[in-house]
DNA sequence: TTGGCAATCTGTAACGTTTCAGTATATTGA
DNA sequence: TCAATATACTGAAACGTTACAGATTGCCAA
C-alpha cells in the first residue's frame, strides 16, 4: 500500500537539516503522527511508531529547540547563577562539571547566568523568571532569609540551593555539613592539645556561616577551649587580608594555638600569616582547613584537612532540579553531606 | 485621530508576558511596525518610534528569545567547549568570568559544552554545528592541526580559539605567548647560576606545547646552559605522578637545579618531589612557574613566577567571537599576549 | 487635475513544534 | 444489518518573531 504524498510539500526532503515535515514526508504520514511516533504516544500503531524511529534515526533527525521552546514554554535548559566575584575558584569549575555530568544524559544543556558584586542578587533571578530563559536554577550562597528563594517559589520557578535556608519553606537543597565539619576540626585540636582556637568563618549572611559558628561553639564547650576573636576577617576577604589579619593576631600574648578554616585558599593566607608572625605551624600552632581539592598537603604536611567535594555537590544539585521539574516532592530532593575525618599527612606510596 | 483596533485580538494586554502583540493593541499599531520601531528601522516615523520604545519599556517588554530564534535563526549563544577531566581548575573558573563580562553587555548567553576524555573532541563540535544551538564557539586546548577548527571553519561556524592553530587557516586566537614565557624563565634560572634545566611541559599534541619547548630550547642555547629530559610527565599528569618523577629525577647523580614548570598546580607537585628528594628550593635548586592566581609565593617564597591572565583570555576570546559574528575580517581578531617578567617574591607592604 | 513618489504603516506567511478537534477504517455488540 | 466504539491517523491553529509584498497618505511637479 503505497500512499507516497504529492502536496505542495514535496520539497522537504532538499532542506538542510530534516524536520518533522522531512520525516513525515518520508514516511508518507502526517506531521501529527510523525511527532507522536517519536514520543512512544499510545495511540500510534507500533509498526508506525517503529517505522518512523528508524528513520529518524537514519537521517539523524534532531528536534528544533527553539520550535519545542516556542510551543511548549520549555526551554531544556538549567541555568547556574554565579556570583562572578567571590565564588570559591575550584567551586566554581567543580559544580559546573558535576552539573554537567548529570544533564550529559538528558536533553538539557547547562547556561551560567552570572552577577557581579555591584549587582544586585535578584536581577539574575528576576530575569530568569521573567523570560521564562530556564527550566529549572540553581543558585549558590544561600541565605537563611533568601529573597531568591523565595521570589522562585513563588513564581513557581524550580530550583535547588546549594546550602539550606531557614525561611520554614521547603525546597530542594545540598548542603554540607558544616556543623560538623566544625566541630570536628575543634576536637582534633583539642585532642592535640591545642585551647585557644580562631575561626576564620564563611562570609556572615550565608547560612552555613551559622552553621559554622554554631558547631564550633558547641564544640568548643564540649571539650573546654577558648575561642580567640577572629571575626573581622571571612574568607570572602583577600588573600592579603587574611594574611594581615592572622599576622597581627599572632603577634599578640594571648593568641591563637589552633585555627579553623573555611576555605583551602584562606588556608594559604592563614599560613602566611603565621609565618609572618615568626610561628611555626605544628609546632606553635594547628590549622584545621576544608579543601575541596587535596593541594592543601602539598603547600604544608603539616595541615590537618576535611574534604568537601563541589563536584558531587553539583551532581546533587542538578538532579534535585531535575527531578523537581519532573514532579518530585521538593522535601524529598535534600541532601546533607556529613564530613569526613580530619585528615593529616600520609606519605605518598610509591609505585 | 483615534484608530484604536477592534479585531478579535482585543485580549492581547491580558496575557502575562507582553510580547508584540501587546505593544501593537496598546499602542493601536500593527505587530510589523512595533517590531520595526524597537529596532530603529528607517521607515519608522520618529515619533511612532518613540511611543512604541516608550511604552515597551514601561510594560517590561523582553522579546521571545525562541521566537527570534526560529524565526531568524539566530540563537544569541555562546558556546564554550571545555574538557571535564583535563582542564585546568582556574581556568575554567576565570574564563567563564572573562567571556561572561563581555556577554554581559549583549543579548548573548553563555553555554557551557562540556566533554569527557573518553569522548571525542569533535563530538560536541559536531552537535553544536549540526543542531545549530550557537551562534558562535569557543574551544580551548588546541592544537596544531585541530580538526574542531577545521571542520567548524568548512561549516561557517563562528568561533575563536585559545591557543593558535598551525593549518595556514586563517580564524580568531587568542594566545599567551609560551615560546617568550619559557625564554624568559631560562634566562632568569640562568642568570642566576642555574645550568642544568628541566622542563615540565603542556601536554604534548597541543599546539604551545612545542612553542614552549622552542622557547626552552632557543634560550638555553643562548644561554649555554643544559637540558635535563623531564618529558616523560607533563602538566596534564596527575600531582602524584609528576611528585614521583620529580623526586626520582632529583636522586639521580647528575640532576636539575632548575625548572621551568607549565602550571601552578604541577609546580606544587614539583616541590613535594624535590623535598621528597632531601633538598631544599632556592639553595639546591630553582623554580619558575606560570600561575594564573598569585598563590605559589604563598606556597614557597623562593618560588619565581610568571603570570597568565586567563580572566583576559576569556574576555578577548568572547570579544573575538562577536566581532567574527558581526563580521569583522578574521585576521583582525587575533591576539597574542606577551609574557610578563618572571617576579619572585616580594613582601606584602603593610596597610 | 493627474501621475508619481516618498514616507509610513500594514497583513500574511513562515520558521518547527505540539495540541485540538476531528476523520476514516476496522471491530464489536445486538 | 446497523449503530456504537476503538484504533490509527490527519489538518489546522497557535506559540512570537521577522521578511515580504503591498497599502495608504500627503506632497509636489507637470
Amino acid at each position: 500500500m503505497d500512499r507516497r504524498r504529492t502536496d505542495k510539500n514535496d520539497e522537504a526532503s532538499a532542506q538542510g537539516r530534516p524536520t518533522l515535515k522531512t520525516l513525515a514526508f518520508m514516511t508518507g504520514l502526517g506531521v501529527t503522527t510523525v511527532s507522536r511516533a517519536l514520543k512512544d504516544a499510545p495511540e500510534i500503531g507500533a509498526e508506525t511508531r517503529r517505522r518512523v524511529q528508524l528513520v529518524a534515526k537514519q537521517i539523524g533527525y534532531r528536534p528544533n529547540r527553539a520550535g519545542i521552546r516556542l510551543r511548549t514554554g520549555r526551554t531544556n535548559v538549567i541555568s547556574l547563577v554565579l556570583n562572578t566575584d567571590r565564588e570559591i575558584m575550584s567551586f566554581v569549575s567543580d559544580i559546573i562539571y558535576g552539573v554537567s555530568e548529570v544533564l550529559a544524559e538528558t536533553p538539557y544543556h547547562l547556561i551560567v547566568t552570572p552577577y557581579s558584586r555591584s549587582q544586585d542578587p535578584m536581577e539574575p533571578i528576576r530575569y530568569l523568571v521573567e523570560t521564562g530563559s530556564a527550566d529549572g536554577v540553581i543558585i549558590s550562597r544561600t541565605q537563611p532569609n533568601d529573597p531568591r528563594a523565595r521570589y522562585m517559589l513563588e513564581h513557581g520557578m524550580p530550583f535547588a540551593t546549594h546550602g539550606r535556608t531557614d525561611m520554614g519553606l521547603v525546597h530542594p537543597y545540598h548542603d554540607f555539613d558544616n556543623h560538623a565539619f566544625a566541630s570536628a576540626a575543634v576536637r582534633r585540636l583539642a585532642s592535640m592539645g591545642r585551647r585557644r582556637l580562631a575561626l576564620l568563618s564563611p562570609p556572615p549572611g550565608l547560612t552555613y556561616y551559622s552553621h559554622t559558628l554554631d558547631g564550633f561553639a558547641d564544640a568548643l564547650s564540649e571539650v573546654g577551649a577558648s575561642e580567640i576573636p577572629f571575626n573581622t576577617v571571612s574568607i570572602d576577604h583577600t588573600i592579603e587580608q587574611i594574611r594581615m589579619r592572622t599576622a597581627q593576631v599572632m603577634r599578640r600574648d594571648v593568641r591563637p594555638d589552633g585555627f579553623v578554616s573555611s576555605a583551602a585558599a584562606a588556608t594559604l593566607a592563614i599560613v602566611a600569616g603565621i609565618e609572618d608572625a615568626g610561628l611555626k605551624l605544628g609546632r606553635d600552632v594547628d590549622v584545621v582547613s576544608k579543601q575541596s581539592s587535596d593541594l592543601l598537603h602539598l603547600f604544608r604536611r603539616e595541615l590537618l584537612v576535611v574534604n568537601e567535594n563541589f563536584r558531587l555537590a553539583g551532581s546533587e544539585l542538578a538532579r534535585s532540579v531535575l527531578g523537581l521539574i519532573g514532579g518530585a516532592a521538593p522535601g524529598s530532593l535534600q541532601s546533607l553531606v556529613v564530613a569526613g575525618d580530619v585528615q593529616s599527612f600520609s606519605p605518598p606510596v610509591p609505585v
